[in-house]
DNA sequence: TTGAAAGCGCTAACAC
DNA sequence: GTGTTAGCGCTTTCAA
């Protein structure tokens, strides 16, 4: 009785043990356990469900993806999953995926164009159903990202962007929401606001300052001026402290391209001794849950992160898929308190 | 000229096609591109390379698993990725997987053993070099868990999870830590002091909770009394509130078993028409990033949860691997200011 | 060193 | 309805 070879490196049961021990073929025994449309008689379903389970079976993947010549995953690109702003996406993309019985890969850009183009050139490995990229946030996507996405359509995967760049994309109404933000922050009485951006160019930082602009001026407030840095927390807290040295009267608005960024510019003003609120009024853009729980709470414009999420995922899978356009919200808490008309 | 029915579907080229228009065999292309041990001549080599480069080849992952009989990839199974918690522990396997260049699934449970199960078993088909499971929560596991864990092993996979139950575990010393945070809040002069923590047998919660009172207690406080719930925000606000309407005198401290409850319970506090601080104290555990975001900044024990992630990355793939133990650190912040001795 | 060929575990014609 | 068999794309003996 000598050691079963196979049996060095730990292995289990395939789908041949399984025929065997059903004693039916191995296409008898593929055709009950791995969902085909074709019949198998009752007494055989029967007798193979039983040995499946005895043997404790389950299909290797890896191998019905080389077979079939297509895998069962959704392949997530995004930018910080330690952001709430990505932790919510994520979790509607797991959703979907969950639903529909897929599986999702994870990868971090860490906002590097440079990792990125590298990590959706690795990713083609997976020869994954889709790709979804909500990671740059880099306006229309930098040339080597457009082109490993192009690279993806040629395989058959379809392509899924935040933001134009891909195949289809999931759109959030940043200007619009950002305009009616504005709209509704100068009906509230400010007339003076600085704004907290990205680099020019960034086309979500664009859109949201742009729309915000315009609606803020339509209501008759003016821009003083922006300052720019990235979408970090940190970063948040840096161009306030800048504008702060700068000077910022009180009645002043802040108006932040994310709720993140915002909250590090309210730590920023309460570090330089000034307060949130009747003093420097504070607005963001997303509503993440974080958001209702610093103090005072913070003015800002829901976006359906996780549904969009789970859109994205639809996109994905779904032959025909149209997005349906996202109900953007604005929500007026105590970071803007209303204000007695300027003199 | 008809077409290639292979090209029916969208395909891309294969090690087949790199070897034949390099002129060279199967086996000295797989040589050269998918790194071999094997020596190769400098001039096919190049001409594979060059070969692979102009058809812009990329290895087929699941057909490289089939054939080598082990995966790249690493399975993740949190509760929840929206939560700062598991987004954190998520960001450190993602880096070091990263590092390595193996890929990483991601799964979520939701806090529902039963589908905790379903999902291990689903896990098995990816046939994962490595499980993290940093879900459950549930002290020495559920039956269900436990065996899909061991079905891993057998499997060849190592199996890692945050607290007791795989081959390997992560651990975070939350005993230890929370009688540290006990005994400082003791110095700080509270003497009463209120638990929201999760359901009994649950052992992070009991863990934390214990430590906290023999901390607490050892500095002369006393533990009024137990509520409740789960580890959700949400949670954290209804335990508190809960506790409210049983009354809370001034100067009472509040300990929560993790941050994201503390911060559902300081917005509990202000929804009753008290104050946290000098009012109702209150402390957490984790030091996720929100916890410096509210005001008053909240109480805290660190927890490195990225590095952790990372750790249990390691876990799963290094031969030999020991925990070094996380340094835990109380932070004391605003929401627990120092308090004159009780009379 | 290089190449031919036998797998890896599974699917899908195709024939019975 | 069932089984045979030729793949899927890649790795890895084993000769040459």
């Amino acid at each position: 009785m000598t050691a079963d070879p196979r049996r060095l490196r730990p292995s289990s049961p395939t789908l041949h043990d399984v025929a065997r021990t059903a004693g039916v073929s191995l296409a008898t025994a593929s055709r009950v356990l791995n969902g085909s449309e074709r019949k198998v008689a009752e007494s055989f379903r029967e007798r193979v469900e039983r040995a499946a389970s005895e043997l404790g079976y389950t299909a290797n993947l890896s191998a019905q993806a080389t077979a079939r010549g297509t895998s069962a995953v959704i392949a997530l690109l995004v930018a910080d999953i330690a952001d709430p702003y990505f932790g919510l996406i994520a979790s509607g993309v797991a959703r979907g995926a969950d639903e529909h019985g897929l599986i999702v890969t994870i990868a971090i850009t860490e906002r590097d164009l440079t990792r990125e183009a590298r990590i959706l050139r690795a990713l083609r490995g997976q020869r994954p159903r889709g790709v979804i990229l909500a990671a740059s946030r880099t306006g229309d996507s930098e040339a080597a990202t457009v082109s490993e996405l192009a690279g993806f359509r040629a395989l058959g995967a379809r392509t899924v962007t935040f933001g134009p760049g891909g195949e289809r994309s999931v759109t959030i109404g940043n200007r619009d929401g950002a305009e009616q933000l504005g709209r509704e922050m100068a009906s509230l009485g400010y007339r003076r606001a600085i704004g907290l951006g990205a680099a020019e160019g960034v086309r979500t930082s664009d859109d949201r300052l742009g729309g915000f602009s315009a609606g803020f001026q339509a209501g008759g407030g003016e821009i003083l001026r922006i300052h720019r840095g990235g979408f970090e927390h940190e970063s948040g807290a840096e161009m306030m402290a800048a504008a702060l040295a700068e000077g910022v009267e009180p009645g002043t608005l802040v108006f932040a391209l994310s709720d993140v960024v915002a909250i590090g510019a309210m730590t920023a003003i309460r570090d330089g001794g000034r307060t949130v609120g009747e003093d420097i009024a504070v607005c963001g853009f997303d509503d993440v849950p974080v958001s209702r729980d610093v103090t005072p709470q913070l003015t800002t414009v829901r976006v359906p992160l996780s549904d969009l999420g789970y859109q994205a995922f639809r996109a994905a899978v779904d032959g025909e898929w149209t997005q349906s356009e996202a109900p953007l919200e604005v929500l007026v808490r105590a970071s803007t308190p209303p204000r007695k008309e300027a003199p």
